[in-house]
RNA sequence: GGGGUGUUAGCUCAGUUGGUUAGAGCGCUGGCCUGUCAAGCCAGAGGUCGCGGGUUCGAGUCCCGUACAUCCCGCCA
């Protein structure tokens, strides 16, 4: 309970700080306005309704500012704040209790606090003023953001930060601003390390960003959008953006009337060219929430090189707009930095993974697009070949087997940042098209394989400006499910499942004995401050617990006052519950979530128990928890076919001392695997391979891939492990997901340049659309 | 394939128990304005309440269907 006031405490002051300061005091009083003027026009028309309101507002204007007003809009504010709160934490356990309606409204107001814009409207004084009662770690996250950078070494990566949304918009994408003084004396821009961005062959002799005081007196040609107007009359306001950033132009009649006629005439999103003197603004007039804010551009040379349609969304709000109609109209969204970072860093990264990889020995090589459908994994798009009637290709769901084939080949070291396309259900992390780095090598132990990756993952990382401890953590499969209950744990956070099968082993609470007597265990986690949750919030939790496969949830809450809560605890005996407070170190106002079930089932549960606390805890969230998941079993079984499958791939090589084992005890056969996970997502995963053509036939035929049927599919790999094949392994990791944790995005939609809705649908080119039927003729297709 | 949530002006959203001609902010258009920086002030335009049925004297509001979006399960490494 404690943690849900405190999270509706921080989305309140969240939401309120834009009605604070000296800045948004006219934010506090339209908003005002506006609630009091609601329906003052209502049933009138025309200049009727507006003759009503003005009234209206004159009256507001002459009676002040009535305190109950303030606090209605403060109460609905706070509401709306909450069901924000609520909703972005994941309220789904609380469905149906109250009346709270969650949905997209919530859903976008949680995309507006994340990025640091007020609960509703777009938070004037978030801009001059960062919100108060952020998290720990982003105000730390900012901290770090703006800690001084060693000069020239790195790039400061700005908009990285959750909070850096409002700022960063102003300050445009610099670099810093010491690499940009530098770069501004010699009209240069750099973005991110290797990148060079100037005014270089252009029609510009500068890039508006990069303009500091230092140039002033500069005569520059400027070239870029128009982010703003600024129409005083008699003087006028621009700012000029383009890739770099913002700087003001001025533009002054007495200097040049025919620039003024032209700045009169443009509007958002013009693209002009401008010509002028950089000079330092007047005294008192500098702008210092932007990096070109100590000068401006006198502009005696206008020139409008297109005009723009009214934008359907403005530049800087899109963050407060539907996904959808940003994708519609992505080219207007990647304007914004959040965009246009996200895509360099993007950039940064997959040139790193090239560097690195280049400087080890690896050669990039490219596999083809149009292969060959094969029926295990995930289902393929498909491809008809007009020259081969009723054939198709398919695309690669990896290039899995091309590059086994390329270490056959003698390559040794073969990487490829590579195109992957499965035709699966969608989700927040996939995409029905997606890259992976796809990295193979010849000649390798496990542990070669895994120290070499975490050498390149320390140097991509470092271009996020993220230092990674080598060597990683490693987790054994078994380990990571006894201890964390999931094959990609989270290790942010401690909350360790705790196995109880000894204490509980003489109890005579039925659920657990008969649990304990048909082989299972009892284990348990303790959820630090949730021991004060409602008696509703708690069974909320039954519902998790049921998705994962548990028959029930038992708990003990104990209240920060020494109360102990508990359907079960009056089965328990004193020794056992004194037995529970001690192993899991429960302290007052700790809850204690109990499985008792087969052992991977109590395994998934508390597992999906414990992300889910996770959430409703808001425990922490910052940094990058890197680990390696290692030793999966081999097989898996599959309940829905009644037949083994490969848990990863059917190339996947057994551990030595297990091959005795994969006919008599198939489950118990570990693999040479490894996945790397990131703060519980997992980025990515290999194995080493079969080399051997009898121990992959042995494999296959446990997989109950018969001997004409493996020669079919698989027949051309087969023929190629005879011939040579050098012991290999390799790895892919998800370029996407990789890339959305180091930009902190909750959707790799956020990371690509042009992605599909959920439904595989592509809202700006309208694909996949109609095909003509002489189309289909020509591949041998009919329509329906 | 299944479940949750949503769809009201260009954008973001209100719209009370079903009740007269559906509102706000921003944006847009026009006017005024020489130091703004989300400029300001004044005026104005802008709506098939996603779509199709139904209940009702009366539906933005209730019911059914459907499309789309989004999140989750299944699926997918």
């Amino acid at each position: 309970m404690q943690g849900a006031l405190r999270g509706r405490e921080a989305a309140f002051r969240r939401a309120r700080c834009r009605l604070r300061g000296g800045a948004a005091s006219r934010a506090r009083a339209r908003l005002l306005h506006a609630h009091r003027l609601r329906g003052a026009g209502r049933g009138a028309r025309g200049p009727e309704r507006h003759r009503r309101r003005r009234s209206v507002r004159r009256a507001l204007r002459d009676a002040g500012r009535p305190a109950d007003a303030w606090a209605r809009l403060c109460a609905g504010l706070r509401a709306h704040a909450a069901r924000a709160e609520s909703r972005w934490r994941g309220a789904r356990g609380r469905r149906g209790r109250g009346r709270v309606r969650r949905g997209r409204r919530r859903e976008r107001a949680r995309r507006r606090l994340r990025a640091g814009y007020g609960a509703s409207g777009r938070g004037r004084g978030c801009r001059a003023r960062p919100p108060r009662a952020e998290s720990q770690g982003a105000a730390q996250a900012r901290r770090q953001a703006r800690r001084p950078r060693r000069r020239h070494r790195r790039p400061r990566r700005a908009g990285l930060g959750r909070s850096d949304g409002a700022r960063h918009a102003h300050e445009g994408r610099t670099t810093g601003r010491a690499r940009g003084r530098a770069c501004a004396r010699r009209g240069a821009h750099r973005l991110g390390r290797q990148l060079m961005f100037d005014a270089r062959y252009s029609i510009r002799t500068h890039v508006a960003g990069a303009l500091r005081a230092a140039d002033a007196g500069v005569e520059v040609t400027l070239a870029g959008w128009v982010h703003r107007r600024r129409d005083h009359g008699g003087l006028i306001f621009v700012d000029l953006r383009d890739r770099s950033g913002l700087v003001q132009c001025v533009f002054d009649p007495e200097d040049s009337k025919a620039a003024f006629v032209v700045a009169e005439s443009v509007r958002p999103e013009w693209v002009v060219k401008l010509s002028g003197v950089v000079r330092k603004r007047p005294p008192g007039t500098e702008n210092p929430g932007l990096a070109t804010g100590e000068v401006e551009v006198l502009v005696t040379e206008a020139e409008v090189l297109n005009r723009s349609e009214t934008p359907p969304f403005e530049v800087e709000s899109a963050i407060a707009t539907d996904e959808t109609l940003r994708l519609k109209y992505r080219y207007i969204d990647m304007r914004r930095p959040e965009v246009l970072d996200a895509l360099a860093l993007r950039d940064r990264i997959t040139q790193r993974f090239r560097k690195s990889l280049e400087h080890r020995g690896f050669i990039e090589v490219e596999t083809p697009m149009l292969g060959r459908s094969t029926p295990e994994g995930a289902r393929d798009f498909i491809v008809p070949s007009r020259l081969n009637p009723g054939k198709f290709y398919a695309l690669p769901q990896s290039p899995q087997l091309y590059k086994q084939l390329l270490m056959v080949g003698g390559l040794e070291r073969y990487y490829q940042i590579a195109r992957c396309f499965r035709d699966e259900d969608l989700r927040a992390d996939r995409q029905p098209e997606f890259t992976q780095v796809d990295i193979e090598m010849s000649f390798v132990t496990q542990d070669d394989l895994l120290a070499m990756m975490e050498e390149v993952m320390r140097e991509v990382l470092r271009e996020a400006s993220v230092d990674l401890p080598i060597p990683l953590p490693r987790l054994t499969y078994a380990e990571a499910m006894d201890r964390f209950g999931s094959d990609r744990p989270d290790l942010r956070f401690g909350m360790e499942l705790v196995d109880l099968s000894d204490v509980f082993a003489g109890t005579e609470f039925k659920v657990f004995a008969s649990a304990l007597a048909s082989g299972g265990v009892v284990k348990a986690i303790c959820a630090k401050g949730a021991g004060d949750w409602s008696r509703g919030r708690i069974d909320a939790l039954a519902p998790v617990a049921a998705e994962a496969g548990a028959k029930g949830l038992a708990w003990i809450a104990f209240s920060s006052e020494g109360e102990v809560r508990s359907p079960i605890a009056k089965f328990l005996r004193e020794e056992e519950m004194a037995a529970v407070r001690e192993r899991l170190a429960v302290e007052p106002g700790d809850l204690v979530l109990f499985a008792a079930d087969a052992r991977m089932t109590a395994n998934e549960v508390l597992g999906a128990l414990r992300t889910h606390l996770a959430g409703e805890l808001d425990l922490a969230k910052e940094g990058f928890a890197c680990l390696w998941v290692v030793d999966f079993p081999l097989f898996k079984w599959d309940t829905e076919e009644d037949k083994w499958s490969a848990n990863h791939h059917p190339f996947t090589r057994p551990f030595d001392e297990h091959l005795d084992l994969i006919e008599s005890d198939p489950a118990s056969v570990l693999s040479y695997s490894y996945d790397l996970v990131i703060n519980g997502i997992e980025v990515g995963g290999g194995t080493l391979r079969i080399h051997d053509a009898d121990l992959q036939r042995r494999v296959l035929k446990v997989l109950g891939i018969a001997e004409d049927e493996a020669r079919e599919q698989f027949g051309f790999l087969l023929d190629a492990l005879t011939y040579g094949a050098p012991p290999h392994g390799g790895i892919a990791l998800g370029l996407d997901r990789l890339v959305m944790l180091l930009a902190h995005k909750h959707s790799i939609r956020d990371v690509i340049a042009f992605p599909k809705t959920s439904s595989g649908a592509c809202p700006l080119t309208g694909a996949p659309g109609p095909v003509s039927a002489r189309q289909l003729r020509e591949v041998h297709l009919r329509p329906e």
